[in-house]
RNA sequence: CGCGGGGUAGAGCAGCCAGGUAGCUCGUCGGGCUCAUAACCCGGAGGUCGCACGUUCGAAUCGUGCCCCCGCAA
């Protein structure tokens, strides 16, 4: 059985990582193209290429996949599994493979359908989330279920945490996957109804919302694009934040220190500990280390954002 | 030439504008207090002030050049 894998961000390395554990031949590895990233604007690899020529695998990195058809037919694979690649399969790439495409997808599909799974369930305060491995149709991770791992989110998890932990589960559902299609006994079921959910981007900080929001919004857009918020004219990228008492007006600084319990910013209903920030155009660090510098003091006030 | 912040002790910062003894918070080490402590008190160690050149009696501070880090935007 020769297989194509299709991935791009470090959610997909532990996956194509996995596969060629086990054993299985990897033919080719597609990824999107190196992009320029950052202020210099330097090209930069996907992680997913970088695993790649780590293992000494080829790598495609076609613009548009639909316009490389004959060159990815000419590789003759049975099956291609694709994680987070980053492009949409039209028909034409799905009937390549006489084994189908097989999809690793970060959610509990039929939930949560589309960019960025993850980071919408904790959003929204789900309790779990998990892994779906599904056949690939023409729809948008619409494709029949194969097998599904939940996985319990946590009060402590940011997107980050909770990636590495999807991105195992779904290296262990692929490979089981992949045993059990190399043996034929793929039993599929269809979904039904779903919820599709777009792309998060970096959001402002409405304190005016309950703690309950504003620590999953901070966790569930950190470590990337994050949460942010700007107090006395400076803005500061939070990465961990977690409920906590307090009450004061909406964005007001109620402790400032080590001794009062660390940075605790007041809430529309209740309050966070904001334990991990960055302020503009410093490091990440700890609400700890922050401290130190004295920068922000209790009393003063986080802006409310424009809505 | 996209906009902007920054490099001072192990960490986070002040000092720079108006040159003249290296400062704060924390950590660390030692001692004390306490049933005890992440609490409190006392004491100590630890810094080529990013690099180079220049101005000056004297530069963290002023001038010139360079290196590096970071936020936004793309």
């Amino acid at each position: 059985m020769k297989l194509i894998f299709a991935g791009t961000p470090v959610f997909s390395v532990k996956s194509l990582e996995a596969i060629f554990r086990a054993g299985y031949e990897i033919d080719a590895v597609l990824t999107m193209p190196d992009k320029p990233q950052g202020r210099k604007q330097t090209l930069l690899p996907s992680p997913v290429k970088e695993a790649a020529l780590r293992l000494g695998l080829p790598v495609l990195q076609p613009v548009r996949l639909r316009e490389e058809l004959s060159a990815l037919a000419d590789r003759g694979a049975d099956l291609m599994v694709t994680c987070a690649y980053g492009q949409i399969l039209t028909r034409e790439v799905l009937e390549l493979f006489p084994l189908g495409v097989w999809n690793v997808h970060a959610s509990l599909l039929p939930a949560y359908r589309g960019a960025a799974p993850i980071a919408r369930a904790i959003l929204d305060g789900c309790s779990e989330t998990g892994i779906t491995i599904m056949k690939t149709d023409v729809g948008l991770d619409t494709g029949d279920i194969f097998l599904q791992e939940r996985i319990p989110i946590l009060r402590s998890d940011t997107c980050g945490s909770l990636s590495e932990r999807l991105s195992a589960s779904g290296a262990k559902l692929i490979v089981e996957a992949l045993g059990k299609i190399s043996r034929g006994e793929e039993i599929l079921r269809a979904q039904g109804e779903g919820t599709k959910c777009g792309k998060v981007v970096r959001t402002a900080v409405d304190f005016s919302r309950s703690a309950r929001e504003v620590s999953a919004l901070i966790r569930a857009l950190s470590p990337a694009p994050l949460a942010y918020a700007v107090c006395d004219g400076r803005e500061y990228n939070l990465f961990f934040a977690e409920e906590t008492e307090g009450s004061g007006a909406c964005g007001e600084i109620l402790a400032a220190s080590r001794r009062e319990g660390g940075l605790i910013v007041a809430c529309g209903e209740g309050a966070v500990q904001i334990t991990e920030l960055q302020p503009a155009g410093g490091k990440r660090m700890s609400a700890a280390d922050f401290l130190n510098g004295n920068k922000l003091q209790k009393g003063m006030r986080f802006d409310q954002p424009v809505l």
